[in-house]
DNA sequence: CTTGACCTTCCAGTTACTGGAAGGTGTATT
DNA sequence: AATACACCTTCCAGTAACTGGAAGGTCAAG
C-alpha cells in the first residue's frame, strides 16, 4: 500500500511517516518501480505501536527504546510498564503545576480589573502586578 | 550594574538575558569601555515585566506586543487582562487534556500487570494495548 | 493533453532557550 | 610579573517533534 493509506492505518500524517523513516524509527519500506514507497501489514502494526505510544505522550527516545528491545527478541513489556508508571507521575506533576498556574493566573485577572486599564505605566495597573509577582522558578 | 547582577534582579540567567536583547525584546544596552555590557534600573522595570509574564507562560510573542504597546506609550492593561483570561482558559483545557491521558495510562499500566512480561509480539502484552488502543487525536 | 491527486526529495522554520568553544578583562594573590 | 579565578564577549550548534513549502515526477480519468 501507499504512504497515503497506511498513514491512515496508523493513524498519523504522511509526514510524520517520512520523518520517522528518516529518524529510524520506522524501517525504510520497499519501493515499487517508480519509487513510491510500498507497505505492508507488518510495518502497519510497528506504525500503530508508534503512534499508540505517541498518543500516550512518550517520548520518541522512548518509542525507540521500546522499539530496539523488541528487534533484539526481548519482551518490552516490563520496560513499557514502569515507562507507563513514569509518564503518568509525571504527567500528574505537571498537571499541578499547570493549576497552580491557572490559580495565578485567574487571581491576576481579578485583581487586574479593579485597576484602571489606561495607566501606562503607574503602580495602579496588572502590568504593575505582572513584573512584580514573585513566583519562585519552575 | 554587569548582566549578572542584572540577571538576578531580573530572575533570568544572563543567558537569556542575551537571547532577549538579540530578538529585540529587550533593548540593547550601554556598553563600558571594555565592551561589557551596563544596565540601569529602567531596564530591570522592563527585564521583570518580561520575567513575570513568562512565568504566567505567556508567549515572548505576547510579550512582545505588550512592551510595543507600551513603548508606543499605550497603555497595555486592557490587553494584559484579556491574554491572562486567554491562558488561564489554554491551561485549564490543557489540564483536562493531562487528565485524561494520565487516566489513560494508570488504566493501561493496572491492565498490563495482569500480563505475563515474557511475551515478545503476542496477544498478551501490554504492547498490544499500547498499539491498538484507540484514542482520538488531540 | 490536461487536470488532479498522488508521490518524491530537500530545505527551512517553529519555541525558547541552553551548552560549549575560544578568547578578552579585572582583581587578588603569590 | 605570573597566575588563578570569576567575570565578560561572540558565535555556533543542538534540543523535540514535527510542519510547510518548493520543485518536480507519476498515474488514471476525461
Amino acid at each position: 500500500m501507499q504512504i497515503k493509506t497506511f498513514a491512515q492505518q496508523a493513524n498519523l500524517p504522511p509526514k510524520t511517516i517520512r520523518y520517522y523513516e528518516e529518524i529510524g524509527l520506522l524501517p525504510p519500506p520497499n519501493r515499487l518501480d517508480n519509487g513510491y514507497r510500498d507497505y505492508d501489514e507488518a510495518d502497519v502494526a510497528r506504525a500503530k505501536l508508534v503512534a499508540g505510544a505517541r498518543q500516550l505522550n512518550f517520548s520518541l527516545d522512548d518509542i525507540q527504546e521500546i522499539l530496539d528491545l523488541r528487534d533484539r527478541g526481548v519482551a518490552p513489556c516490563r520496560v513499557i510498564l514502569n515507562l507507563l508508571e513514569d509518564e503518568a507521575n509525571e504527567i500528574s506533576r505537571r498537571i499541578a503545576e499547570l493549576q497552580r498556574m491557572e490559580a495565578e493566573l485567574r487571581k491576576l485577572h481579578r485583581l487586574g480589573e479593579t485597576f484602571p486599564t489606561d495607566d501606562v505605566d503607574g503602580k495602579n495597573c496588572v502590568c504593575h502586578l505582572v513584573s512584580e509577582h514573585p513566583e519562585t522558578r519552575a
